[in-house]
DNA sequence: CAAGATTACGACAGGCGTAACTATT
DNA sequence: AATAGTTACGCCTGTCGTAATCTTG
């Protein structure tokens, strides 16, 4: 899966057509049929459905373009940080948190350190459950790191608690609560097939 | 900027070095060093400090690792999407929201939908503030969107007002506030080098 | 001398455009 | 006939590996 495929398929999605697609695009129809034709043999699964002479997109081709999309805003964002870096940076603070915990006591944190240097730039992300603090941290993922107790302290990384949050389980009326429901909830929301991550699914 | 580039360069930054990203993508040393030389040439900028046998990251560099790592995740959800698309998805979602909104009546709406198609997907993703809420809906990147209002009505669309919330500015203490902050707060957080989207900065 | 990064160079694949073809309205 | 998508073919860029070169500990 390259870069300019899922370029040129979004192209197609948003003009509805590989004549229009190619248009927007400056490149040529052919181009864009056999970047379209390609990426559907990589992956083995048909994007849009030829009907007549229009394109509409397939099951298969509707679950991609919501990723698709989301690659792109990430380039363009990549690029734009690093124009970015350029300008008169006098700091550099990266935090990485769950989202739940993204409200809270870190906010006062990042208002202090603003405060402090009124020049730096501070960036947000989420973590994945899956992800190692210690790793990320120690690799110069990020300088903090928000997270749920009880988590293992590794050598050499301060842990300091920030308090509280209380935390609501939210389900359809009439659902039956496993056992332990009340005291661990886990991964209730993704037994639901609802995660908030952008991109993902359940 | 291509989708190999980004690969290597996090493969080099992980590995600390040529020599070990080559290994571990399983190509040959200078490979690697073409790609990543032909990457710093394309943004004209010094991607690793040179020293001695060595490679560390430069401050251009850090900044391209965050976004770079979002775009491959991204990818990998693309892949993991479409694969699972061929699986049996009765019905699909998708919900968008400004970060801010993602809690509330909104978790109500998708609790209700899951219980009403088991078999559903649901895929929740952030608006963008520059998002334009009408042709989001009609080009079809998702059914729903939560918004703040007041927005206007586009013909076809249904608005319904899903209830209040409280907002709260954080910010340093002993900072004056401009001129009509308590009514009018915009984008405050935002002029304090803050944003909460992943990989942005301010 | 050993380890690691870069350069040189030839082989190959892949993307591109022009042009010709097919099919639907 | 006109519009839209596909196939055929040739050009050219760029990626890869092998081998040689440079640099540092």
């Amino acid at each position: 899966m390259e870069f300019r495929q899922m370029e040129y398929f979004l192209a197609v999605v948003e003009n509805k057509g590989i004549n229009g697609a190619a248009a927007a695009l400056g490149v040529a129809q052919p181009t864009v049929s056999q970047a379209l034709r390609g990426l559907e043999r990589e992956l083995g699964v048909r994007l849009f459905h030829r009907i007549g002479r229009g394109m509409v997109l397939s099951a298969a081709g509707r679950s991609l373009v919501g990723p698709s999309r989301q690659v792109l805003r990430d380039v363009a964002a990549a690029a734009e940080q690093l124009t970015a870096s350029d300008g008169a940076i006098v700091g550099r603070l990266d935090i990485m948190a769950f989202p739940a915990l993204t409200s809270g006591t870190i906010v006062d944190l990042i208002a202090e350190f603003c405060r402090r240097y009124p020049q730096a730039r501070v960036r947000f992300s989420e973590l994945e459950r899956e992800d190692n603090l210690e790793s990320l941290i120690r690799d110069g993922h990020c300088e903090f790191a928000v997270a749920h107790l009880p988590l293992e302290a590794g050598e050499g990384l301060e842990i300091v608690e920030l308090g509280e949050q209380e935390y609501r389980l939210v389900y359809p009326a009439g659902t039956e609560l496993p056992e332990g429901a009340g005291t661990s909830f886990g991964n209730a929301g993704h037994s639901h097939g609802i995660r908030s991550s952008r991109g993902s699914d359940g």
